[in-house]
DNA sequence: CGGTTCCATGGAATCGATTCCACGACGAGG
DNA sequence: CCTCGTCGTGGAATCGATTCCATGGAACCG
């Protein structure tokens, strides 16, 4: 690896590499000769700063550390990439690691950022406790913490109010007349899996679902738990005529055995997924999802750390959650008669999702506290 | 931030810090004593050596930089997850960056990876020419190119080949009967999308396609792209009675505009993507593919990078790519007469994918050599 | 015209871990 | 008993950029 240092390009510019430093770094007390030698000389050597060296010195690496819990879930490659965006237009870049769903692995990416001195950290967190973060918040590391969070961890964090989403999915599926709805719960380790389980189990309650335990089935938030779950859900002696999952990968895993089972989402079953994602709305029936907005959580994530590195502590961001009634739920099926979906492909694609279909959740005040320490008004829900 | 140096754990064992040092770095020259008296005091303190001292002084980083193309394509969501896991087993940690397809933040990325100094970079490159590449080789960071290739520029690659996977796909089509397939071509300033194009041409050519360069549309690998293919497509005197998208964002576009359009995928036109995609097959109809082995491209980038950092120059590796067909192919319609798709629910199920449907292609012999320097079997196609 | 301020500059210290080199102690072999 | 080799150890140099501090010259003011 050829190397070159500033000193090479001070003794070509024919100043010392303080100077040269001063100039590269943008410091004002340099003069115009000294400033234009330096530049040339920077220019003909190709010469790139050691970043290693420069932290070292000044304690600051301009590196942001993300820890996302699984790339592959679409939910966390938009979210990683809207944080990568923002980030840099910050000048940061962004150190991204994958938990893989997983303590361990979150622990030893966790471990390895505190070693590079990251500037800050935006975390996804797995569990409900962890050495690692313990670590983070002693050493006074700026933390965030991104869609889920740890009780009793006080960092601000960015998360989704579940709760709207969840009941309107509920009242969705009571007014079309169903009664037993199988839910694909989330991990209970994780916060998103317990506050959706939570706020499913007190929708179906208040609004007249069936509360039979046996109708949750708990998951790990990846597709294969989701094609657990409806196995396990269609041996019942009486099976649901809808299933809600808690995320994507779930939905995904969910309709693949659907498919397998013979069963035809819509029409012999309703199906809901928790979180938007693209192609949901190209499936056949079209997905009737719960959405919150991945963009918003991103920049907000990336402005509350900004926050926290400039040394104030910001208040948590709720944001909200809305249903978007697509074609796949529609009225409760007894057996396996038919339900009232379209029937020829035309009709199908006529009633494709229109801004007028989506039933939105109270979208101008703002939800109501969760647990969250201080709580601002969270701003409008918008789609890309 | 509160920070442990090397010296305070000295001081606290009683020794000094070249002995703190080869203890925790396990240098056998050390005594009984001092090993268990310094790593207590490590314990103790929760000392984290700065990796940034570290790396000044031993010329290590233990960390690759990885740039793909973009995140959210989910191609490059599981080569990118491969990848890291792959990397974190050797002990090395992955810097992620993301090109957005663009060329300028390629560039930017690139730029900041040199500055860190980076044991390694596993790139799949933007464009046909990139001053921050031939920086690199100019500095001997050893690189490793994925997916694409830069002409001219002599670096070990892992890449598909794509010809034998798109020829699969026009000898299926032409027995199906299509004369005219609409092609949506990638970028032409990335290798994929330029052999691709190739191989399509000289395909269409060979067995009888229509060659009308109409039915060519040159996209940007994003799914936008996709809808404005269609779009224009179908406004042609003559439109297609198929499209052939050449990777799966532009593919998902296409699939979004065939519907807007109130075209039924596989009834009224059939459809085929390169890149296989988990949910694919969930579409209904499933969707024909053209597929290639994430898993393997990231394990043998991480080989060959690998390889490369231990002084050696490895030979390039060209994987094959075979077609699965689905149910998204039918017989070519005239006019808008229905196709010979399954009707009912229960057939469609029960006609999805099996290992019998796949039309391998001679997954035997090695692939010829596509303009690329030295040339390896390659291993077999596994599916995860 | 003398003294003060301002400014660009270079020398040297610094960040924290690694590593070269020298030193003392101890055991073995002559 | 002396010497040589081995081994554990500490002091000091090192990596490369930043930054504190001192310096000398120019400009400015009374």
């Amino acid at each position: 690896m050829n190397t070159v240092t500033i000193r090479d390009v001070a003794q070509r510019a024919g100043v010392s590499a303080a100077t040269a430093s001063r100039v590269l770094s943008g410091n004002p007390a340099t003069s115009p000769e000294a400033r234009s030698q330096v530049e040339q000389a920077a220019r003909e050597l190709d010469f790139r700063p050691n970043a290693q060296a420069r932290a070292l010195r000044s304690t600051r690496s301009d590196t942001v550390g993300l820890l996302v819990s699984d790339v592959r879930n679409p939910f966390f490659a938009d979210l990683a990439h809207t944080i990568e965006q923002s980030l840099l237009e910050l000048g940061y870049v962004t150190l991204l690691g994958n938990a893989n769903e997983n303590r361990a692995q979150q622990d030893r990416y966790l471990d390895t950022l505190i070693s590079r001195r990251v500037d800050g950290v935006i975390v996804a967190p797995q569990g409900t406790d962890s050495a690692s973060i313990d670590s983070l918040l002693a050493r006074e590391v700026p933390t965030v913490f991104v869609d889920r969070t740890i009780p009793g961890v006080d960092v601000p964090s960015v998360t989704t109010d579940s709760t709207p989403g969840i009941r309107a999915a509920v009242q969705h599926l009571v007014d079309l007349g169903h009664e037993r709805v199988g839910y694909v719960a989330g991990p209970q380790s994780v916060s998103t899996g317990r506050e959706r389980l939570e706020a499913w189990s007190a929708a179906a309650a208040e609004l007249g679902l069936s509360t039979d335990p046996e109708l949750v089935y708990v998951g790990d938030f990846q597709s294969a738990s989701g094609s657990a779950a409806v196995h396990a859900l269609f041996e019942l002696d009486e099976p649901p005529t809808a299933i809600l999952a808690a995320d994507s990968l779930m939905a995904v895993g969910a309709i693949a055995m659907l498919n397998r089972l013979g069963m035809r989402m819509g029409t012999d079953v309703s199906v809901i997924a928790f979180d938007d994602i693209e192609w949901f709305s190209l499936l056949d029936p079209a997905l009737t999802v719960i959405a919150h907005s991945v963009e918003e959580m991103g920049r907000i994530a990336v402005q509350l750390l900004h926050e926290v590195i400039d040394g104030s502590t910001p208040d948590s961001v709720v944001l909200p959650s809305e249903l978007i009634v697509r074609e796949s739920t529609t009225r409760a099926s007894r057996g396996s008669a038919g339900g009232a979906t379209g029937g020829s492909a035309t009709v199908t694609s006529a009633t494709r999702e229109t801004p007028a279909t989506r039933a939105s959740s109270s979208p101008t005040g703002p939800t109501g506290p969760t647990g969250q320490t201080g709580t601002t008004t969270p701003p409008p829900l918008g789609r890309n």
